[in-house]
RNA sequence: GCGGAAUUGGUGAAGUGGUUAACACGGCGGAUUGUGGUUCCGUUAUGCAUCGGUUCGAUCCCGAUAUUCCGCCCCA
């Protein structure tokens, strides 16, 4: 047996890094006041239809879709931000006080050829927030994603930002590139003829026909914003530079989604054996989405980030974020497991990492085992030990040794390893 | 969806058309069962991704399938 194509177990290294990351992205999300979310791994196909756009590759061709034993149409989710716009509006949330600021961490799944960085299954990191039209929170929102890379010591990281104006701006600049590109179209690549169906932003990044004399003269955004998008773009700016962010506008910036409106953008690693994978997370504005989806008119913003990605990134810059767990306390029980199994029960209750002896080692096995597990401190339980209810400790860091009555056995940790632990008595 | 490369134990790997698949690390055990992390010894793949084929005989040759990796498309 093995796991499916495209997805990858999470155990050991893997699994710390894992929980550190979503400890830190709770605390920080936490500082923005934004509310976790969770919401359910699959959804009505036609949730992701109307919400991704139907012509888009990720809906089009990237899909796990599938019907349940009641026949219905049923999708593992593509991406978190329909879904989260869903539980907005069947919850009633807009009825609340706005603006609401929600994070989700999860797993996504692409029907892909895999490579390194790009799975079927990979989790995202996101936050979506709903009832600001204001260009400030475009920029609290990229904020977040250039603290979170921060807090975690990335280096080299580039944020790359573009407008696509409101959907008046956007499809007359769609027209213009339409119009422009038609008489040229044998001139460009198969992928460009591709694109200009579906897609023609995009062919303004093609790599193959990028350098070509017709791409510098194509109409340019800029020149097709109307007055508000406009100055919607220029105030975004204005709060990142104010902020002291660092971007770059690049106007190859188009998103493969079909929702976005205004702001959008990636943030890029550059780094070595990256290939086509080297961006890290992306996100932009949606104003008409959840509108869109059946609710009321309402201005969202967000983005999301890769988490595998992300660890390959703080991997190849030697940033290591595990987070070893020591135990506390090994027990070493010579033929007493009776007594060994109760005390450390009793010490886990106030709040001990405790591991202890299951298999009848030998005793100097039992040391080795301990010095393997980086244990704290080691005690012996024997038949003396048992005898006069005085234990021998010892510090598996300083070697010293100690004798204490069972009775102080909690103040002695608590005075060596802390008492920060919860305690659960 | 298209093009290319790979696949030997828990890990890193050597290797050959023909008896017991090298070596290292790790794991487990032992060196006169109450003090270890060094050292020494033992042990650790009836099997070389899977299934077929060629052959007297294949891990090594051929084919298919699967998975991984790289490029394209696209994306996180």
């Amino acid at each position: 047996m093995q796991k499916p194509k495209g997805t990858y177990d999470i155990y050991g290294d893997k699994a710390l890094e894992m929980l550190y990351f979503r400890k830190l992205a709770e605390t920080l999300m936490n500082k923005y006041n934004a509310k976790y979310f969770e919401t359910p791994i699959f959804e009505s196909s036609s949730l992701f239809h109307r919400g991704v756009g139907e012509t888009t590759d990720i809906v089009t061709k990237e899909t796990y879709d599938f019907k349940d034993r009641g026949n219905r149409d049923l999708t593992l989710r593509p991406e978190g931000t329909a879904g989260i716009v869903r539980s907005f509006i069947e919850n009633k949330l807009y009825a609340d006080s706005l603006p609401l600021k929600a994070w989700y961490l999860g797993p996504m799944f692409r029907y892909e050829r895999p490579q390194s960085g790009r799975f079927r299954q990979f989790f995202q990191f996101g936050v979506e927030v709903f009832g600001v039209s204001s260009p400030i929170m475009d920029a609290e929102v990229i904020s977040m994603i250039v603290n979170l890379f921060g807090l975690l010591g990335l280096k080299g990281v580039k944020v790359n930002i573009n407008t696509l104006g409101d959907s008046e701006s956007r499809d007359s600049y769609r027209n213009a590139l339409l119009d422009y590109f038609k008489p040229h179209l044998n001139d460009l690549c198969d992928d460009c003829k591709n694109r200009y169906e579906k897609n023609p932003l995009r062919i303004l990044d093609c790599k193959v026909d990028g350098e070509k004399e017709i791409m510098k003269s194509a109409p340019k955004m800029i020149d097709y914003l109307n007055e508000e998008s406009k100055n919607h773009f220029d105030e975004v700016l204005k709060y990142l530079d104010e902020m002291n962010i660092e971007y770059v506008i690049n106007p190859k910036i188009v998103r493969g989604l079909d929702y976005y409106t205004h702001t959008v953008f990636e943030v890029e690693a550059d780094i070595e054996g990256f290939g086509s994978q080297n961006v890290l997370g992306g996100g932009g504005r949606y104003n008409n989405l959840v509108e869109n989806i059946g609710g009321p008119a309402t201005a969202g913003v967000g983005f999301a980030i890769g988490l595998e990605r992300l660890f390959l990134a703080l991997d190849k810059e030697g940033i290591d974020i595990k987070e070893l767990v020591r135990p506390d306390i090994y027990i070493i029980s010579m033929g007493e497991n009776y007594k060994a199994l109760s005390l450390a029960n009793m010490l886990r209750l106030n709040g001990f990492n405790v591991e202890m002896d299951y298999n009848n080692r030998n005793f100097k096995n039992n040391f080795k085992h301990a010095d393997k597990l980086m244990v704290k401190f080691i005690i012996i339980v024997g038949e003396e030990e048992v005898k006069n209810g005085i234990l021998t400790i010892k510090d598996n860091d300083s070697k010293e040794e100690y004798k204490i009555k069972y009775d102080d056995l909690i103040d002695f940790f608590d005075k060596k390893i802390g008492d920060n632990d919860e305690d659960y008595v």
